[in-house]
RNA sequence: GCGCCGGUAGCUCAACUGGAUAGAGCAUUUGACUACGAAUCAAAAGGUUACGAGUUCGACUCUUGUCCGGCGCACCA
């Protein structure tokens, strides 16, 4: 038990006991960083929390419990009640200092943690259509998944990233459509390409490598003849292109689920998902279509699950692509849509709790609308292509890393705006650069010409300067963000960790001369902490897919 | 009309899920390079948390009403 903090809630716990016989789990206490260190390294509100249970005012409880709690807790060397009933705690720096040889210790491992208890979740985002290239759109919902990912699995879940591919129905008929009609333009013939079909320049692309392919083969021939080849071949072809992409954004899949996929053998998975429904009494044809009873799970309206057509809607095939999931163990699904499908989310859950899955175990986070900003006005289109701009244009345009920061620094669930201009500064106006820099400085320090080799010591009791005490204080900190990120799901908080830590660092580094020749000791002890401080800042860029820069 | 998400300093965003005096950056003002990279630091100023009511020791956070913005309300995907 390294962790500080835990030490004092079990402290508390144990020392309300012992006061006034009153069970107290863990979860009951809170222990918190006041924001003012003046107020004393940490602090907890349990005084408060207790006051109805035991019928006292909060700061007697308070009161009382600090007598306990001096005894049970040897690191600290003060122990004070403030304000209505606040507890607050000064912990002898020797004792906070300790974290730096857990740290080294630990090294790429630190931030690791059993919290998610090798819970299998999985994780569905991205999934675009293979119809055209990844856009901006894309790109906050991929950096978002992708760093999601690496927090939970650093936080101990199981995590599985899916790709969803849509490559069955109708858009891919307008694929294969646009694709032929670009085709039979490259030879100046006529083939009109539907209104609602791609009309973008990758599908010119597209229907040239057929032609290199294949020649003029599929010239002047009858559409039962070329349909399936295009379609495999675009869909093939435009999720080579998306996975290219997603490589170059630091994105990476494990699994590859296509909707085709549950249209094998007559359909069987989706026909198994339509008669449970049925046996259940879900289901009924009213005009020439089946239809799908969610208004019993609380859904606004009935929902179709096989068109008057005889084709199957979108969402018959997704609700067999969901219980696949479910089949395969998964504990938690968790999707990333976009927020225009907001409506679509109480429909799925609504089809898992009517096929006896729990609702809750699907988990819907909604990724609201992204505008492009340049000069203080939305850019829609790519200046270069006409089209949306791509991930790989914002990639070339701002980089990878400034893009992902940016994604991933705001909230999901709010509209955000795309400073492209800020993204593609090099200066101090630039959050990434100022994360980076601070990274950039410690591994300055370590390595110049000069500064002396670290040897670890047993105790880094040297260290007492304000500055230094905070900033340990910060790092010993990571694995709880870590664990909070993951279970809020909220990875912009490792962002604003990333930028707490990068100020409090360069703070010290003005502050404190790391490298003092007059006193080895007191160097080696710093050395040590810039040594924790740059392990932590660079797994916690890497939970984030941004990188830790050894030179600028 | 109904549903979902927002509204916090001039601008862009935080706030450890109900805690102490709501915090940062940018912009503005003022200081710091003959020692580890000034891509930095130190400081000032900036607020009725859209507005009203409620819940309680305590509300940006929960409930409710109103206003504003975005998105959705398909036998499209």
């Amino acid at each position: 038990m390294s962790d500080i903090s835990e030490k004092i809630k079990n402290a508390v716990s144990v020392s309300v006991k012992e006061a006034f016989g009153e069970e107290c789990p863990d979860q009951m206490v809170m222990v918190e960083r006041p924001r003012d260190p003046k107020m004393g390294d940490f602090s907890t509100n349990i005084a408060m929390r207790l006051a109805k249970a035991l019928h006292k005012k909060p700061v007697d409880i308070a009161n009382e419990l600090v007598g306990v709690l001096k005894n049970n807790l040897p690191e600290a060397s003060d122990i004070s009640v403030a304000g209505p009933g606040f507890i607050n705690f000064v912990i002898s720096s020797s004792a906070l200092t300790d974290v730096i040889n857990v740290i080294l210790d630990k090294g790429n491992d630190y931030g690791k943690s059993e919290s998610g208890k090798g819970e299998k979740v999985l994780v569905e985002f991205v999934s675009a259509n293979p119809t055209g290239d990844l856009h901006c759109g894309h790109a906050r919902g991929a950096a978002w998944g992708d760093a999601l990912c690496r927090i939970m699995d650093e936080a101990g879940y199981q995590v599985t990233r899916e790709y969803y591919v849509n490559d069955a129905g109708n858009q891919i008929d307008m694929l294969a459509e646009s694709m032929y009609s670009r085709y039979c333009q490259l030879y100046g013939v006529e083939y009109p390409l539907p209104d609602n079909g791609y009309h973008a320049q990758d599908i010119v692309e597209v229907a040239k490598k057929i032609q290199e392919k294949d020649g003029d083969k599929w010239l002047n021939k009858d559409k039962s003849e070329w349909e399936d080849y295009f379609k495999d071949e675009g869909i093939e072809m435009k999720l080579d292109v998306i996975r290219q992409d997603l490589d170059l954004y630091r994105v990476h899949f494990d699994e590859w689920t296509h909707e085709r996929f549950f249209y094998q053998n007559d359909a069987e998975r989706i026909q198994k998902v339509i008669d449970d429904l049925r046996s259940k009494d879900l289901v009924f044809e009213q005009d020439g279509a089946v239809w799908f009873r969610s208004t019993q799970f609380g859904d606004d309206k009935d929902r179709v699950l096989r068109k008057n057509t005889g084709l199957l809607t979108y969402l018959t095939p997704d609700i067999a692509n969901h219980v696949y999931k479910f089949e395969r163990g998964y504990d938690t699904l968790i999707n990333l849509w976009g927020a225009d499908h907001h409506s679509y989310v109480k429909r799925m859950k609504c089809a898992m709790e009517a096929l006896g899955y729990d609702a809750d175990r699907l988990q819907v986070d909604l990724i609201q609308m992204v505008r492009m900003v340049s000069n203080g006005v939305e850019v829609k289109m790519s200046k270069r292509t006409g089209n949306a701009i791509t991930i790989r244009e914002l990639c070339e345009d701002v980089g990878v890393d400034a893009a992902r920061w940016f994604f991933v620094s705001k909230e999901l669930n709010t509209q955000m705006d795309f400073d492209m201009d800020l993204a593609k500064q090099k200066n101090n106006d630039n959050p990434v650069y100022y994360v980076q820099y601070a990274y950039t400085r410690m591994f300055n320090i370590l390595h110049k010409e000069g500064t002396p080799e670290f040897t670890p010591v047993e105790h880094y009791d040297l260290l007492s300067d304000p500055k230094e005490i905070e900033l340990t204080k910060q790092i010993a900190e990571f694995p709880k963000k870590v664990e909070e990120a993951a279970k809020h799901r909220a990875v912009n908080r490792i962002c604003n960790y990333c930028y707490d830590l990068a100020k409090l660092f360069h703070s010290y580094y003005n502050s404190c001369r790391v490298n003092d020749p007059s006193n080895p000791e007191l160097t080696n002890q710093r050395l040590g902490l810039v040594n924790a401080a740059m392990i932590t800042m660079k797994n916690a860029l890497d939970l984030i897919g941004v990188s830790a820069p050894e030179k600028m």
